[in-house]
RNA sequence: UGGGGUGUAGCCAAGCGGUAAGGCAAGGGACUUUGACUCCCUCAUUCGCUGGUUCGAGUCCAGCCAUCCCAG
């Protein structure tokens, strides 16, 4: 029986060196790709770095499989880079990785792969691809760590994608991957997880908006909700829903950014109680577990990445957007990030939180 | 310059003779494939200044300075 053919997007990480392992073993033949992303040459742990492609070339050594390296810089800066300034811009705080999924990863990449030939295409994710015995869809179901669970970021697979993805690393917990790579002898295996945005040098997001994407910022008022003027704020691009450190104004008890007012240029503050709110509009949608919403339907929900979810109904709105009710008050949705929603462990679908 | 009040860390603020609470802000760390949140740690040898009383003063006394309110 002829071996089927595996891309493995890898990062130099852990994870998806792990990924690429399990699939050799469980017999494909496995060919790895990492990519070139951006010119940040010390940043270890992140995606797309040159010291991580060189860890990723040494474990394809490692286990004597065909890797290369594809440089996206280009279209990195492109579909990442600039829409993370223009999100910004926009009075929105973007999560670039999921623009990065979407049109580099499991898009350009994706497209090369099988362009090439390949049967199947693989990452290090912990989730795992699932199939509903009933529709016959293809599901996105919760990484088995339900810790390290990742299936949030990739809400925006399609059927295509899913049918012909394969996620290995979404079996096993963190620690027993670690354990995989290294009792084969990975020299990542220690390697720390990957954190902070990779193309943002020292983490500090603002000096990137400015030397990267030329924002001026334009300092104005932090208001509160009566509007009362407490302090000067940087830059509205220097605040994100929720957020409480940085503002650098002292009250008898922690001041929040409740909003920011693109019209009047003002941050406007307020207790952690005035943070929470029960609905949300969301656009851009990608379903999975159902072929379309028509109609209100019960799931669990989470607004960002590291959140558990909670109830809510979800329920069509007029043109491509949803309305999502929670059976609680949420604190802080924002927009700019992903709403996803889930049925158990079975991703359903998820969009863009607008308001 | 007549009367009264107040002066404790960047801000607010406990303290009432026995050797400086707390909150906010800030800094550091943990967590985290986004931004945030959260959690942990740190943060006044010193209480407007100068003297005095006392074994001992932020706490009592005197003077000065500053500031606020009322009266002018």
């Amino acid at each position: 029986m002829e071996q089927k053919k595996v891309t493995v997007a890898m990062s130099g990480g852990v994870d998806s060196a792990a990924a690429a392992l399990l699939l050799q073993n469980a017999g494909y033949a496995v060919t790895g790709v990492t990519l070139r992303l951006h010119a940040y040459k010390d940043r270890p742990g992140t995606c797309g770095a040159a010291d991580d492609i060189a860890d990723a070339r040494r474990v394809a050594e490692a286990l004597g499989f065909p890797h290369r390296v594809l440089d996206y810089c280009d279209l990195f800066r492109r579909q990442v880079m600039d829409r993370f300034v223009a999100a910004y811009c926009g009075g929105e705080t973007p999560n670039p990785c999921l623009d990065c999924n979407r049109a580099i990863k499991f898009g350009a990449l994706w497209d090369t792969a099988r362009a090439e030939g390949a049967d199947y295409f693989a990452t290090g994710h912990y989730a795992r691809v699932g199939q509903d015995a009933v529709t016959g869809r293809s599901l996105l179901l919760r990484g088995r760590d339900r810790r390290k669970d990742q299936s949030y970021v990739l809400y925006q697979l399609s059927q295509d994608q899913l049918s012909h993805l394969l996620l290995p690393v979404g079996e096993y917990d963190k620690p027993a991957v670690r354990r995989m790579a290294e009792s084969r002898g990975l020299i990542n295996a220690a390697k720390p997880d990957s954190q902070d945005i990779c193309f943002v040098p020292d983490g500090d997001y603002v000096s990137f908006l400015q030397s990267y994407g030329g924002v001026a910022l334009q300092p104005g008022d932090f208001v509160d909700e009566a509007g009362h003027v407490l302090g000067r704020h940087r830059g509205l691009v220097c605040y994100t829903t929720g957020q409480r450190k940085g503002l650098g104004i002292s009250a008898d008890s922690p001041l929040y950014v409740l909003r920011k007012d693109e019209a009047s240029g003002t941050v406007v503050l307020g207790p952690e109680s005035a943070l929470y709110s029960e609905t949300l509009v969301a656009e851009g949608l990608n379903w999975i577990s159902i072929p379309a919403l028509t109609a209100p339907l019960t799931v669990t929900a989470k607004t960002r990445y590291s959140q558990k979810e909670a109830e809510a109904v979800v329920e069509p709105l007029d043109g491509d957007g949803v309305l999502v009710r929670f059976a609680e008050p949420q604190r802080a949705i924002t927009p700019g990030q992903a709403v996803v929603f889930y049925d158990g462990e079975s991703v359903v679908g998820g969009g863009t939180i607008r308001a």
